[in-house]
RNA sequence: GGGCCUGUAGCUCAGCCCGGUUAGAGCGCUUCCCUGAUAAGGAAGAGGUCGAUGGUUCAAGUCCAUCCAGGCCCA
């Protein structure tokens, strides 16, 4: 005999059997072996998208690893190099707000006290403590990806690569200063790229005013004396109002109200107003433009008046819009075009300044709305002020509300390249499709220029120096920075303070250059990965080999927020450098939601920890529930209960057909390298599980191909639960081999098992990689030249089977018969015990593949023969109804007259049609010939018979008992009562025993009559009537008292011998 | 205001692309059965206006239109 099984423990915890594979992965290496035997085979490369380490990892970084593995680990089992090298983002806002945490600080006034140096230096040291936390969890959940090799942004060869990225793109003209104005977190001190913004939007209620702006002089002189009203939810931009815009074309209404001359846009007029007043006159907004008006606040001189503005819109508001050049993108640009010098008089911290009216110096602006209104009030220019709700963006790490300011920054010229990246989305395959048309392709079609630049301090620098006369020269790596400023600056850390230190004379002018104090939006460092984790650099000559081999990816997988930021960097800085997608398939994935169906939030305390699933119900039940529970695009529901529920009903059915394999096999000293009988000559039942195998083995492998590893897992699920709950149920004796007569059917069965479970670890590798290696190593690893581990292996083809779409089909037909006993035998009340006579079968057209079938069905539902109705004989009256779905496209709206006939029908016509016979029916059309096909039949019970139908299959069970039925029932139920015995003793399931039965004369006779069985079915050596001494159960069966005494026997049957 | 996704049993979700008259699964609940894989398995039951309305069709959970609600995104 050669290896042997180990037992497998049926209690041991997943999480502790993960941490076995994971020792042994480790020790042998497994992941970098899975990688060099696929060297030289084709790439499919994966790039990884850098989680950024700003703080610990939680579930929602599970989903997309899971995928990021299931992927990589399939394609390396089917032939590919998957080369996976990690990454980490280090810079950025959010890293610096968890060390602003640390330290206490509040702004960027503190940070500096704190000293640039410092907080940097704290910055590095948190991105390394989180990269830590993050990769003891990539370990754990068994995302392989080549953690020694990652690459971190902020290391100097990446950060110089990027500064070549950007100083190419600034000599292209792509990367220029451009005074705009944008979204500015004023608790950050720093404007926001569009991509941050668009994360922050939250539904809020803010201040809503209308005010009168009287008119003070006017071409239309009769305009004097009227007022003006205007709208705003930002009471405090008031301060800067330098004018107000109208639709010239527009109408508008002058309304007398209370003794007021008030104007409003006709279409607004009821909005703003009620129905109050009464209309003075309508005239075109065109009259309105050159008025000027008394402003709120003075403040510029000169302003104040009415322009024309294409962007006035009759949606909300009163048509006539304030303007405050500082504060609005589109009122800067009128401000601008009418000279209007711009009034700011509010600080980078956001508060009021010097320039603001004494009663609101020194606020922070959202929290002086309401002293300006009450200052409005107290001056009579307040009409009417409440409350309106909508959308507003805010700071999307910290929460404050977001201010639109006049502001310079530097831009990347994206909008020039639009159409490009467009063109090239087109030949992205995007998972779900509906994404790259949708809110992707959305996103592209309104593509604005990215700004770039960030106010901050822990970040790659923006590489730009400027002398005091305004000469910019982008810098593209250390080295030319430091032939520039003459002296040796490559060992200086590209960070600041210290790369700010580094100057250089002007090329131009000789002036001294100092660095732009800005850093860059850390989406370009991750949008860079591309190329800068390779540390390209084609000046330098470094990393071009490495790059060039791996652009761009055929695979990267990433939450849904990820549109608007790393699928668009990535593919926005492919195209900038190399006119080129960085990716080809695209696996998008929803988010990971709180049990409650909310977002988790520390402050609603439903935070899911994953280390305490990890610890529970372990990674594979994880990992299993993100790859088949719901759509992995839709946000999905964790907790632990869903979880409890994938081991439950998922690992745990794996695990107890591994078990009961090992069992047998142990029993009979099964050996897999054994001559397996050819698949042909096997029972019915292992030809039709290994179809089924070949089946689900086919559609994983189509399924992961086509990126939907949920349908794939999905089909894999079916199968197991086919494979525990079909086959070993229906096969479990044929695994206790006597020997003799059997043994070649239990050669099968072990085999076919066997195969089976070593597929099933093959299937389940990518998926679930844990279980997957325990499987294979107990029962395939070093047999058969199979690898030490199943991620050395090869993914099952389905080709090693065959598929039998008749058996398959029989075998669907053949178990519906047997749930239609199950339930005439509920129904009746007949236990299963009890055999019975016969079963009759009806069902729609040929029953020829049922045949083999029969005897497991026969065994399944208990009854000593089944056969096929030949004619509605077997039943009560038969009903028929139609099949729409064959006669609806041949009669059209004639298949409702049939329908009535069939009902109106006696059982004649559905009689005939059972014993396979045509009828015709008579329709407003002529006669319809109806054959077998053409219906559904059904049938009354008939009297002493049990009957159920489904889906055309109709059973019938002689209920009827003869002595002997009833006899054999009664030791059937001695032999159950028996094993009850046998467990209550303690005994093992091959232990042979001496059995003792005492009981009245119907249960001593069905014994007598029956002995045999009952000593083979309970391994009793012997059998007395009477006691044994052993341990001993009382039972009731057939009204009488049996007691039951059992002890192991010390010797094998002489059978055994 | 616009885009996309989602809406099916108490809960979590299939089914919808490709229409067929009895809408499924798991969990939970009730009753029962079975049991040497047993932290399983099976049957029955309660529980469904398949978000709403209208349309196409002999036939709509499925196709079309409009609307409603939730989510994400954009403005």
């Amino acid at each position: 005999m050669g290896m042997r099984f180990e037992a497998v423990d049926t209690k041991a915890s997943f999480p502790d059997l993960e941490r076995e594979i994971l020792a042994f992965w480790n020790e042998r290496d497994i992941f970098r072996a899975s990688l060099a035997q696929r060297e030289g085979a084709p790439l499919w490369m994966f790039y990884e998208g850098p989680p950024t380490a700003n703080g610990k990892p939680g579930v929602h970084h599970v989903e997309p690893r899971t995928f990021k593995d299931v992927y990589p680990r399939f394609k390396t089992m089917t032939g590919h190099f998957v080369p996976r090298k990690g990454g980490w983002d280090c810079h950025g806002l959010p890293v610096e707000l968890e060390v602003e945490k640390e330290i206490g600080t509040t702004g960027k006034r503190d940070i500096e006290a704190f000293g640039i140096a410092a907080f940097n230096a704290r910055c590095r040291e948190s991105v390394r403590r989180y990269v830590g936390d993050f990769e003891r969890l990539t370990e754990r959940i068994g995302y392989w990806v080549d953690l020694d090799e990652a690459y971190w942004t902020m290391a100097p060869g990446y950060v110089e690569s990027v500064w070549w990225s950007l100083k190419s793109l600034f000599v292209a003209g792509l990367l220029q200063e451009a005074d705009k104005v944008t979204a500015y977190c004023p608790r950050c001190g720093t404007a926001l790229s569009d991509a941050e913004v668009a994360q922050g939007y939250r539904t809020v209620e803010d201040p809503s005013v209308f005010l009168r702006f009287p008119i003070v002089s006017a071409p239309q002189a009769d305009l004097v004396g009227t007022s003006m009203v205007v709208w705003t939810t930002t009471p405090w931009t008031l301060p800067s109002n330098t004018g107000v815009a109208v639709d010239p074309d527009a109408d508008y209404v002058e309304v007398s109200l209370d003794g007021e001359r008030l104007i409003v846009a006709a279409p607004l007029r009821e909005a703003v107003l009620g129905d109050g007043g009464t209309d003075v006159r309508r005239f075109a907004g065109t009259a309105l433009v050159g008025a000027r008006y008394e402003p709120p606040y003075a403040n510029v001189e000169g302003a104040h008046s009415v322009v024309a503005g294409g962007f006035v819109t009759m949606d909300d508001g009163t048509g006539i819009v304030h303007l405050a050049p500082a504060f609005g993108a589109e009122d800067l640009a009128v401000g601008r075009a009418q000279n209007w010098s711009v009034h700011k008089p509010v600080g980078d911290d956001g508060r009021f300044t010097e320039l603001a009216p004494a009663f609101v110096r020194g606020l922070f602006v959202k929290d002086a709305d309401p002293k300006i209104v009450e200052d409005l009030r107290e001056r009579g220019v307040l009409l009417r002020s409440g409350t309106y709700e909508h959308s507003y963006p805010f700071c999307w790490r910290c929460k404050t509300p977001l201010l639109y300011y006049a502001r310079t920054s530097w831009y990347v010229r994206t909008t020039q390249v639009k159409d490009r990246l467009l063109a090239v989305n087109d030949d992205v395959h995007w998972y779900p499709e509906h994404i790259k048309r949708g809110r992707y392709g959305n996103w592209l079609e309104n593509n604005v220029d990215w700004a770039l630049s960030r106010e901050r301090y822990w970040g790659t620098p923006l590489p730009i120096w400027r002398c005091d006369r305004g000469h910019l020269r982008a810098i593209g790596s250390l080295t030319e920075l430091g032939e520039l400023a003459g002296r040796d600056v490559s060992d200086v850390d590209p960070h600041r303070p210290a790369i700010d230190e580094v100057t250089f004379p002007c090329p131009e002018c000789s002036d001294e250059s100092r660095r732009v104090p800005e850093v860059i939006d850390a989406w370009y460092d991750s949008g860079a990965m591309p190329f800068a984790q390779w540390g390209y650099h084609p000046d330098l000559g470094r990393g071009i080999d490495e790059f060039e081999r791996h652009f761009p990816a055929d695979f990267i997988s990433e939450a849904i927020d990820q549109t608007r930021g790393w699928f668009y960097t990535l593919m926005a800085e492919g195209v900038l450098h190399f006119d080129s997608t960085a990716y080809r398939n695209v696996v998008c994935l929803g988010h990971i939601i709180a049990a409650d169906g909310r977002k988790m939030s520390k402050s609603l305390g439903n935070i899911f920890d994953p280390w305490e699933a990890l610890d529970r119900q372990g990674a594979d039940a994880l990992r299993w529930f993100m790859i088949t529970n719901g759509s992995p695009w839709a946000s999905r529901r964790i907790g632990h209960e869903v979880l409890d529920d994938v081991v439950r009903r998922f690992l745990l059915t794996v695990r107890h057909v591994h078990a009961f394999f090992v069992t047998y096999a142990e029993a009979d000293g099964f050996d897999p390298s054994s001559p397996a009988p050819p698949v042909v000559e096997r029972p019915v039942l292992d030809r039709w599980v290994l179809s089924q195998l070949a089946g689900t083995a086919r559609e994983a492998r189509d399924g992961l191909d086509a990126y939907d590893a949920t349908g794939a897992g999905r089909r894999i699920e079916r199968f197991v639960d086919d494979l525990s709950n079909w086959y070993v149920r229906r096969s479990r004796r044929r695994f206790w081999n006597p020997g003799g007569e059997a043994e070649r059917d239990a050669a099968a069965a072990f085999h076919t098992l066997y195969e089976c479970l070593v597929t099933l670890s093959a299937l389940l590798a990518p998926f679930t990689p844990f279980i997957a290696d325990t499987i294979w190593r107990n029962l395939a690893a070093g047999r058969d030249g199979h690898p030490e581990s199943v991620h050395l292996a090869d993914y099952p083809s389905g080709d090693e089977f065959a598929i039998d779409g008749d058996l398959d089909a029989a075998m669907r037909a053949a178990r519906s018969i047997v749930g239609l006993g199950r339930t005439v035998r509920t129904e009746t009340k007949t236990r299963v015990r009890q055999p019975l006579a016969e079963a009759v079968v009806h069902l729609p057209g040929s029953h020829e593949g049922l045949g083999p079938l029969l005897d497991v069905v026969a065994d399944e539902l208990n009854v000593r023969r089944v056969v096929f109705a030949e004619s509605a004989a077997s039943f009560g009256r038969w009903h028929a109804k139609p099949n729409f779905k064959a006669l609806g496209p041949r009669l059209g709206a004639r298949v409702q007259e049939v329908a009535a006939a069939l009902a109106a029908d006696e059982g004649d016509l559905a009689g005939a049609l059972a014993a396979g016979e045509s009828i015709s029916v008579p329709s407003s059309g002529g006669e319809v010939s109806l054959g077998p096909d053409d219906v559904d039949l059904s049938h009354d019970v008939r009297e002493g018979w049990g009957v159920a139908s489904d889906a055309g299959i109709t059973l019938a069970l002689d209920l009827h008992l003869t002595d002997d039925l009833r006899t054999e029932g009664v030791a059937r139920e001695l032999i159950r009562a028996i094993q009850d015995a046998r467990k209550a003793a303690g005994l093992e399931v091959a232990d042979r025993i001496q059995l003792g039965v005492e009981a009245g004369p119907s249960v001593s006779d069905a014994f007598a009559r029956h002995r045999e069985t009952v000593a083979n079915e309970t391994l009793a050596v012997d059998v007395i009537h009477g006691e044994v001494e052993g341990p001993a159960v009382e039972a009731t069966i057939d009204d009488e008292l049996v007691r039951i005494s059992v002890r192991r026997a010390d010797y094998a049957s002489p059978a055994d011998a």
